[in-house]
DNA sequence: ACTTACAAACAGTCTGGTCTGTTTTTGTAT
DNA sequence: ATACAAAAACAGACCAGACTGTTTGTAAGT
């Protein structure tokens, strides 16, 4: 009886469906019109939701946005954690990053929210907080490839947790890049002579 | 009689001294309070320019803030080729590139009209242009300095000038993330990770 | 009944572009 | 040189639109 169509639904489905509904609509909206177009009558028009359940859920901009940008890392997160059950060295995991960052438009909203923190106190504070465990998640997981390799987990796994936070670094730069010069094939070569300097020092 | 002080200044002069204030302080509000607060209003307040001339010099915000970005650029090229006319090695270059980044705060004005850009055709036409004649000056000076290292300039300099460029992508990423959480230490020690991983390679 | 979810109108602020009027410089005829 | 008209630079008011946050009211689930 739970799973009718239209017809009852639960307090926590009706709340959580509108919900997903902004979040969904704004990350498209930033996506496609940028962080500062991202306003709160575009939003609930795109995403088919009424301004006054928008403010029950969300009763300011700055909510809504701080809870975009949780729901940004959380997917991205949740694209790391579930694909690299099988990472196989450095390159894979190299391989790995590139896939998560230029396969969905995520990293592009990460991107212009980075940009709108700098300015915006609380906005930083989310912003900074949450890139820091996904920083060092993704430092974890490069430096747990690299020893699965093959070679013995030395001492000098901080280097390659650097080079993987370099790494990050450069591709956000590529991200940059890309949204105002679309050529990934030409990114993917650089990236390519990225990987062969870095891992052949490794 | 030309260099009175308050009196009587050429019309040539009086232009460009409000149009010099104007971008002086288009830049200064990009980067302190970011792109989308760069008003009219509080520009015209902040350069200490009236509504009526800035719109007598600058008829549409998108004009303005298109000569802004081309002062961006024009700054930034003077710097670089200011700077360098001693350029002893890649190693020297690379430190030259990371001083014309983060001593003046022109890089990340420029991150600001990226992100902006994106999203803004007309501003992405702009952007593109300067951008691309830039990085091709750039990837240049990086094979010149390298050529006059010592070493022949072999077949093999388009792989430094490639460098050069991942270089470039590097430090926004970088730029980008010190403008969210201010930790230049850090990052100038990964900075040197990179240098010497690159220069061990060339 | 009572709480949660939703709907829509409203007020106040800010923005960019237009418009009208004033001051300063420049060119020119006398 | 000097008067004067034309043009350029400047000043500020005004307006229509967009935005956020609030408020008042309605429907749906518990």
């Amino acid at each position: 009886m739970t799973s009718m169509k239209k017809t009852r639904k639960s307090q926590q489905e009706r709340s959580a469906s509108t919900r997903h509904k902004l979040l969904n609509a704004t990350l498209q909206i930033i996506e496609s019109e940028g962080w500062h177009r991202a306003s709160m009558q575009r939003i609930c028009e795109h995403a088919g939701v009424s301004r006054g359940a928008q403010t029950h859920h969300f009763p300011t901009r700055e909510s809504l946005l701080i809870a975009s940008v949780r729901e940004i890392v959380k997917r991205y997160q949740s694209d790391l954690t579930e694909g690299p059950n099988r990472l196989q060295g450095l390159q894979a995991f190299f391989d790995f990053l590139w896939d998560a960052t230029f396969n969905d438009n995520l990293l592009i909203c990460w991107v212009e929210a980075m940009v709108a923190a700098r300015t915006d106190e609380s906005l930083k504070r989310v912003v900074v907080d949450t890139d820091a465990s996904s920083l060092t998640a993704m430092r974890a997981l490069g430096a747990e490839s690299r020893s699965i390799s093959g070679t013995t987990n030395d001492k000098n796994s901080s280097r390659v947790e650097d080079i993987v936070e370099l790494t990050v670094y450069l591709l956000r730069g590529l991200v940059l890049q890309e949204g105002v010069h679309e050529d990934l094939l030409e990114k993917r070569r650089l990236f390519e002579l990225w990987k062969q300097l870095v891992i052949d020092v490794t």
